[in-house]
DNA sequence: TATGAATAGTCTCATTATTAGACTTACAAC
DNA sequence: GTTGTAAGTCTAATAATGAGACTATTCATA
C-alpha cells in the first residue's frame, strides 16, 4: 500500500516531514548543506541506490526543498542546490546533531560537530526558550491552535492535559 | 530489501534519524510530549495502521527514547511515556515545526505552534548562532571532525570547500 | 573523427515494509 | 456470565527499497 501521507494533517512537523520524505532526505539535505552538488556525489557519499536517489531528489525539488540546474562548464553534470527554504533546514539538521551526538555515542564522544567556520568553536546549543530567554522543558511548553486552525484541531488540543 | 541501516555512520544526524525511524517516529513523539499515553489514542489521533505503531514504539523503546509501562489504575492498558532522552527531543520537533509553519502554510499561516504554557506566548524562535550569539547562515557553518572521528571521515571532511 | 571515459539517470527483478481490516487475548464493568 | 474495552497479532494486497545492469548524452583525447 502507498505510504500514508502526512500532508493533510494541519501541523507543521507534519509538513515538515512531508516535504523532506524520510531519512534519505535529512542525509541528502546535509549533503548539499556541506558542499555535495553532483548526482554521483550524492550516490558515493551516502551510499544510496540511484534510484533512491533520483525519487528522493524529485521529491525535495517539488517540494521546493532544492533544485536543479544544468552545470555551465560540464554538460554532463546537473547541480543540486539549495533554495532558501532549503537552507533553513540548518537548523534541524542541528537540532538533531546534538541530539544524536549527545545521546548516541556513549563515552568516546560525537565523531564530528557543526563550528562556525571562522572561529573553530562549536555552534551554540540549541534550546526552547521563552522570548525572555528562560528555558522551558517539556512540561513549560503547550500546543495553541492558530487561527487558521480548523474546529477538529482545536477540539484535539482541548481534550489534552494543562 | 531490508532499508539501509544508518546506524553504521559516524554522524549525529543519521544517529538521531536511525533512532527515530521515520516519519511516523517523529508524529508518535508530537503525540507522546502532549498528552497521549495509551495505545489506541495514537491510533485514533495519528490514523496509523495497529501493526505499524506496535513495530513503530518497540524501535524507540529499543533505542531509549519511549517506555511502555502497565497502568496501575486499569489493567488492561499500557502506558507510553517519554524517557530523559525522549523528552529532550522535543527541541527537534520545535525546529520541523518552526520550518513547516513558516514554509508550508503560506497565507493563511500555522494552525498550530507551541507556547508557554503560563504565559501562552509562541516559544522563541531557535537560530543557529555562534557562543557570542551571533546569527550564523548556513555559509557561516562547517562540519569538523571530533577526536573519536574515523579516518575516514575526516578525509571526507577535507575534501569539503571551504 | 573515432574512441574511451564520465555523468546522470532508467530498467528489471527480488526483497522488505506498509496498509486495512479481521481476529485474538486479557482484563473490566455490570 | 455477558458485554465491552484495550492491546496487540495475523493475513493478504500493495508500495517502497535495494543491487546491479543498462542507456543516453557529453567530454577528453588520440
Amino acid at each position: 500500500m502507498r505510504r500514508k501521507s502526512f500532508d493533510d494533517q494541519a501541523c507543521g512537523i507534519a509538513r515538515s516531514l512531508e516535504a523532506i520524505g524520510d531519512g534519505w532526505g535529512f542525509l541528502i539535505l546535509r549533503e548539499a548543506m556541506f558542499g555535495v552538488s553532483a548526482f554521483d556525489g550524492f550516490v558515493e557519499r551516502l551510499g544510496i541506490p540511484r534510484n533512491t536517489l533520483a525519487t528522493k531528489l524529485d521529491g525535495l525539488i517539488a517540494h521546493g526543498i532544492m533544485l536543479k540546474e544544468p552545470d555551465q562548464e560540464d554538460g554532463r553534470r546537473s547541480r543540486y542546490g539549495l533554495t532558501p527554504a532549503g537552507e533553513e533546514l540548518l537548523v534541524v539538521l542541528l537540532a538533531l546533531q546534538q541530539w544524536g551526538n549527545k545521546w548516541r555515542f556513549g563515552r568516546k564522544g560525537p565523531p564530528s560537530f557543526m563550528a562556525d567556520r571562522a572561529t573553530r568553536r562549536p555552534v551554540s546549543t540549541l534550546i526552547v526558550q521563552d522570548k525572555d530567554g528562560t528555558p522551558l522543558g517539556l512540561g513549560d511548553v503547550t500546543m495553541i491552535a492558530g487561527p487558521s486552525a480548523p474546529a477538529a484541531l482545536k477540539r484535539a488540543f482541548k481534550k489534552l492535559p494543562g
